[in-house]
RNA sequence: GGUUCGGUAGUUCAGUUUGGCUAGAACGCCGCCCUGUCACGGCGGAGGUCGCGGGUUCGAGUCCCGUCCGAACCGCCA
């Protein structure tokens, strides 16, 4: 028999013991939580993942392991051997699951001491502190010891589990496909890795394994998932992170339909499996054009209503000569209706203007209709000698303001001022709390249909793909790929929840000659294509059938089901805004002799030689 | 690349608006006391380059300029 220290395997966890366990011998290991030395008596809260034991050391009973105990402090790892026993009515702590009994240690060991810690780690909930997320980052280990991120952690195991269990029980294949791949040209940009064996050529890591997926598709396997990271050199946002996880699914012989029913199926697994919430399916759909009139967003928040109208028809010839100008350049004109905010004063009116409309969204300024509470007269932003009353009243009609309400409105071009009237919707919303960030719902669904195949570039002297160049064109809309390339709609959708967009996906061109097509509109030559997707073009050749698929964001579903505010949340490790990873330190500098394996001299910076 | 907010004790913050005595509080830490606590309690104590650099001033945590770090957002993210 070994006796090497603190071998005696644990016999519970700190979780479990309760009214069954009184009077059995236990043995018990965790983190010291709280000590409270009364002097004679000590208490130690025992904390592991499962939960906080009350343990005691008594001086008469067990005098070696009281004296140890003194010296305990927090965070100092133990293992205790002890008798588990009630505790009176009167002692008993209701806040803790084992809080029926303590356990009364005869024996004490110390496996590990700790330093004071940086910040407060505790499963007591009265005992929980603040910390700056930038510590919490960097001292990862110890925020991993809170109950918060363990349950993050712990939820996020859940739901990977419970996406393996969907699609291996609806005949997926999962199936790794490689991380060390081939720059794109379009899209994010790439994270490249030099290749030392061939210098001068990098891989490039996936933003997702599209191509992969499709030739997996070519190669029969014709249902298959996979919990893969992706990684894109874009700047962060809450909801952002350079190397992410998507849940990645193709299907041959797919219609949107059949993934839509698919993905509708794994989320309701989800929810079942991990919130006990029966989702009604299907999910709504809407065009990509009715959610950008309705809502301004291809990702409507559905939470709370206040529809956009367009009051272009309503306002035609008020004789204001913005409202004029901005028709007669083919825009429009964009009411939301603000319950209960028709008495707001002309100060905070003024401050909506300046700091949020014109600062934060860039649209040209607020107009804006109020209909006070007390049932006087309605109010109007701009002076009835420049915009006669009558078309107030219109508009106030067209946007179904009650008494008591506030009107606000946005001029300009189409679909822009929608997009831009759509942010305003959001920031209103969130400053009436109207949207409840909790891990309980309201679950609001929705699949957003109909993108447009392509938009002009930022320079508009070509189009760039709205999904990827491999999506398919809508039957109906193949005569516009020759003719009309910026009026052809996609066979691509959007799955949508709470605002949210949780991932897209679109069914895939599976004929060469769209194809060839396609890369045309996109301005990638026929050289350029081989190059770059001659694999894939070539595989096409070869009997590829129809297929399609769709790719979700595991962190972002992690993140709502677990009401969290950042995708930082629901990561082991995750990277901060300027995507450093403050524990490791990467990214960081590396020996000259690895760069010179490599064939690469690095460039400094003029400015900081 | 841009806008905004923040950086003061180990930690979380107050102090910055209107420059002025030795920069405070709570938690944590250290010492002593305490045998039924449960975020134990009591008494005492230590602990600060006010992110960094420069400037204005008799005097800067406070005002100005620059810079670094964190966060939210815009651009960007097929």
């Amino acid at each position: 028999m070994h006796s090497e220290p603190g071998s005696e395997l644990r016999t519970h966890t700190c979780g479990e013991l309760g009214r069954d366990h009184i009077s059995e011998i236990v043995v018990l290991k965790g983190w010291v939580d709280t000590r409270r030395d009364l002097g004679g008596l000590i208490f130690v809260d025992l904390r592991d993942r499962y939960g906080l034991t009350q343990i005691v050391f008594e001086p008469q009973q067990q005098k070696e392991s009281h004296r140890i105990a003194e010296g305990l402090k927090s965070e100092y790892v133990i293992s205790i051997e002890g008798k588990v026993v009630a505790r009176s009515e009167d002692q008993i702590n209701k806040i803790l699951q084992t809080g029926a009994i303590e356990v009364l240690v005869h024996q004490l060991e110390i496996l590990n001491s700790s330093e004071p810690i940086p910040f407060t780690v505790s499963a007591h909930e009265k005992k929980r502190q603040k910390a700056n997320e930038d510590l919490r980052l960097r001292y990862r280990y110890l925020d991993m010891r809170r109950p918060e991120l363990q349950g993050n952690l712990i939820l996020r195991h859940k739901l990977c589990q419970s996406v393996r269990r969907y699609y291996d029980s609806n005949n997926f294949i999962e199936i790794e496909t490689p991380v060390l791949m081939k720059s794109t040209p379009e899209g994010a940009r790439d994270y490249l890795v030099p290749s030392r064996l061939h210098p001068g050529k990098f891989y490039a890591l996936p933003q997702s394994p599209q191509t992969y997926k499709q030739i997996l598709m070519i190669g029969g396997m014709d249902r298959y998932f996979q919990i893969v990271r992706c990684f894109r050199d874009e700047d962060l946002r809450a909801n952002r992170q350079p190397e992410f996880t998507q849940i990645d699914v193709e299907m041959a012989f797919a219609t949107e339909d059949l993934v839509h029913e698919s993905t509708e199926g794994l989320m309701s697994a989800i929810w079942s499996d991990l919130k006990g919430v029966d989702l009604p399916i299907p999910f709504p759909r809407m065009s990509y054009e009715e959610a950008i009139r309705r809502y301004g967003s291809d990702k409507p928040d559905l939470r709370f209503d206040m529809e956009l109208h367009d009051l272009s028809e309503v306002f035609q010839d008020s004789g204001f000569k913005l409202f004029d100008d901005v028709l007669s350049d083919g825009g429009s004109i964009v009411g939301v209706t603000v319950s209960g905010e028709g008495d707001r004063g002309r100060g905070a009116m003024d401050q909506l203007d300046k700091s949020v409309v014109r600062k934060k969204i860039g649209a040209g300024g607020l107009i804006y209709f109020q209909r006070p509470s007390d049932g006087s007269e309605s109010k109007s932003s701009v002076k009835s000698e420049i915009l006669p009353s009558t078309f107030v009243e219109k508009a106030l009609e067209s946007t179904v303001a009650e008494v008591g309400d506030l009107v606000l409105l946005l001029a300009g071009a189409a679909p822009r001022v929608f997009e831009q009237m759509g942010s305003l919707r959001l920031h209103m919303a969130n400053e009436l709390e109207l949207i409840s960030r909790s891990d309980d719902g309201p679950w609001e669904f929705l699949w957003i249909t109909d993108f447009p195949l392509v938009e002009l570039d930022e320079n508009e002297n070509g189009f760039t793909a709205v999904h990827h160049p491999f999506t398919a064109p809508k039957v109906s809309d193949l005569e516009f790929m020759y003719s009309d390339p910026e009026s052809a709609r996609a066979r691509a959708y959007d799955l949508v929840l709470n605002g949210t967009e949780l991932g897209g996906g679109s069914i895939r061109i599976h004929q060469q000659d769209v194809q060839r097509q396609m890369f045309k509109i996109l301005g990638i030559s026929d050289d350029e294509a081989e190059r770059r997707f001659g694999f894939l073009l070539e595989a096409f050749r070869y009997g590829a059938p129809p297929h399609g698929g769709i790719a979700l964001g595991l962190d972002r579903i992690a993140m709502l089901l677990s009401g969290s505010a950042s995708l930082r949340e629901v990561i082991a490790f995750p990277k901060t805004q300027s995507a450093q990873e403050l524990m490791v330190g990467s990214p960081d500098r590396v020996d000259q002799g690895q760069l010179e394996e490599l064939h690469i001299r690095v460039v400094e910076d003029e400015e900081n030689e």
